[in-house]
DNA sequence: GCATTAATTGGTC
DNA sequence: GACCAATTAATGC
């Protein structure tokens, strides 16, 4: 527990709900009791199944959150970075944890009681309002990715994927600031590693996108974008 | 440096 | 498009 890494008062994630409503004298008795722990790369911190241990929020560092098919595959269900919340799912309605949750690199969370939230729900109807529209939200774009995999061929999922982690992560010296294995690009495209890999070289030789290890680099936003826009209507 | 793990390619069903 | 096998690259210890 290295609480000093993570007092709210001096982060510097501005999206993050705690963070948000921070100004509000009723928080800070609640951020006082929340707790802090560095999650090392590649370990599990949210086992699917388990009971539910409050709510997580990603102080620095990438996770991605997976539902576990009955063969063993997994599905990546959503990638998160800091300011993100994890393990919202099922809370207040189930005991029990619907998802898995990895971290992707070290990553500090910040883990907030199930006591304590039901404390700030029922209290601060702002955070509330707020954490109810971000539901919304969450459950609009799940319905869209239901969509994706439903409509889209393994090709076009995976361009999918690239051009949404190149958004959500940005990119730096021309290669997407976050580390994926083939296999968890596979998994969040649903498909298998091979499929993955056999799209990437054929876009990498068509020179849409650039490979540095497993770091991926695009190269061509709009003719990448143009493949996929036939399945996006906002 | 060796041993394990991940990436890649080719082939079969 | 999934599964398997063989080779090569990368990474951990």
């Amino acid at each position: 527990m290295k609480d000093e890494q993570a007092i709210c008062y001096t982060c510097e994630n501005e999206n993050c709900f705690i963070k948000k409503h921070l100004h509000l004298e009723q928080m800070k008795q609640y951020v006082q009791k929340k707790h802090s722990f560095v999650c090392k790369k590649s370990q599990q911190f949210i086992i699917e199944g388990a009971p539910i241990q409050g709510l997580y929020f990603i102080c620095k560092g990438k996770v991605k959150t997976v539902k576990t098919g009955i063969n063993g595959r997994e599905q990546i269900v959503r990638l998160t970075k800091n300011g993100d919340t994890v393990g919202f799912r099922g809370f207040g309605t189930s005991k029990r944890y619907l998802i898995g949750a990895y971290a992707l690199e070290d990553t500090v969370l910040c883990n907030f009681s199930n006591e304590t939230m039901m404390e700030i729900l029922q209290n601060v109807p702002e955070f509330t309002y707020a954490l109810m529209l971000f539901y919304a939200d969450e459950l609009n774009k799940s319905e869209n990715n239901i969509r994706k995999i439903a409509h889209m061929n393994v090709r076009e999922r995976v361009i999918d994927l690239l051009l949404y982690i190149h958004r959500k992560f940005g990119q730096i010296n021309g290669l997407i600031e976050i580390e994926l294995s083939r296999k968890e690009i596979a998994d969040f495209a649903g498909t298998t590693e091979e499929q993955v890999i056999r799209v990437l070289s054929s876009l990498k030789k068509e020179e849409l996108i650039k490979t540095v290890g497993k770091r991926i680099g695009i190269l061509a936003i709009p003719k990448l974008q143009s493949e996929i826009i036939e399945h996006k209507y906002f």
